[in-house]
DNA sequence: TCCCAGGTCCTGA
DNA sequence: TCAGGACATGGG
């Protein structure tokens, strides 16, 4: 891996595993949208990130080697060993093909805070409506960060921004019936903020108890926060894609999500999120189980 | 009109 | 512990 910075941009040669298309759609995140060339522009913190690829060379515009440091490395994993992962978990042909089909995809180091309302917004949700409601919150409630390529972007709400709203402007954003629970989550986060970005720290279990005391958060949600931002990657969630794909390729129909999740962190081992985020992906795009 | 979406909560056995 | 319905919203 080659890093420099050349006309304002920074640039990697050489990468592995590492695929703009498979990195951004296979559903962990939901504020990077496609521009006309191709690229994804998308926030992170109180950063607009856009990122272009060809074949093994990634593009950075406007970033220079210290945002590399301080928060591109972390956020796109890039000091994992994806081969090492790869090989640990593929066990027969299913999560064969589905690591060769999204060979490409890293499961980005996402802020707990963000990913906690996330991912609570995404029950009984489609993708496209989540985006679109985070999107409206952070416009309504997030600090204004610049314009790119002539679009307004804007941060991803803190507790306190969220604590501050009313609740009918929560519930215009399209939050439906999870307006509450945001409003509830933001409240408490306000005051126990140092719980939540502790609890990478934490065991798995704890972190999955004081998650799914807050209301709008169970199993799933929880696990999902737990992969996706607190580094938890022995967990495996179990939304419709991946019953869809388990029952259909590897368990029986009436087999419970409980059961599921048990039977894949058996099979898949320590690094049974990653083997998630393949078989979410491959199920997906290829509508298993429809 | 009905069904469903990266589910959770509540209720009643 | 577990099944079944309700829940906002919007697209197919």
């Amino acid at each position: 891996m080659l890093i420099y910075e050349k006309d304002n941009k920074l640039i990697i040669e050489n990468v592995k595993s590492f695929n703009i298309t498979h990195i951004f759609d296979c559903g962990q995140c939901f504020r990077w949208n496609k521009e006309d060339d191709g690229s994804y522009t998308g926030v992170v913190k109180n950063k607009v990130i856009n990122i272009l690829q060809n074949n093994s060379t990634i593009i950075f515009d406007k970033i220079n080697y210290d945002d590399y440091e301080t928060l591109i490395r972390n956020y796109f994993d890039m000091d994992t060993d994806y081969d090492n992962i790869k090989n640990q978990i593929n066990v027969d042909e299913v999560i064969n093909k589905s690591i060769e089909f999204g060979q490409g995809i890293r499961i980005l180091n996402q802020d707990e805070w963000e990913t906690m309302i996330s991912f609570m917004i995404s029950a009984n949700n489609r993708i496209p409506m989540i985006k679109k409601v985070i999107e409206n919150l952070s416009m309504s409630f997030g600090d204004y960060i610049c314009n790119y390529k002539g679009r307004d972007y804007y941060a991803f709400p803190s507790a306190e921004q969220l604590c501050k709203a009313p609740l009918e402007k929560i519930q215009q954003c399209k939050a439906g019936f999870r307006s509450e629970r945001i409003k509830e989550a933001a409240q408490r986060a306000l005051y126990e903020k140092d719980i939540i970005y502790n609890l990478k720290n934490k065991t798995y279990d704890e972190g999955l108890e004081y998650l799914k005391t807050y209301k709008g958060i169970g199993d799933k949600v929880a696990n999902c926060i737990l992969l996706f931002s607190m580094k938890q990657f022995d967990t495996f969630p179990v939304d419709v894609w991946v019953r869809r794909i388990m029952q259909t390729l590897y368990v029986g129909e009436n087999t419970s999500d409980k059961d599921i999740r048990i039977f894949a962190e058996n099979k898949f081992g320590k690094f049974s999120g990653y083997a998630q985020q393949y078989l979410f992906y491959y199920a997906r795009e290829n509508g298993i189980g429809r």
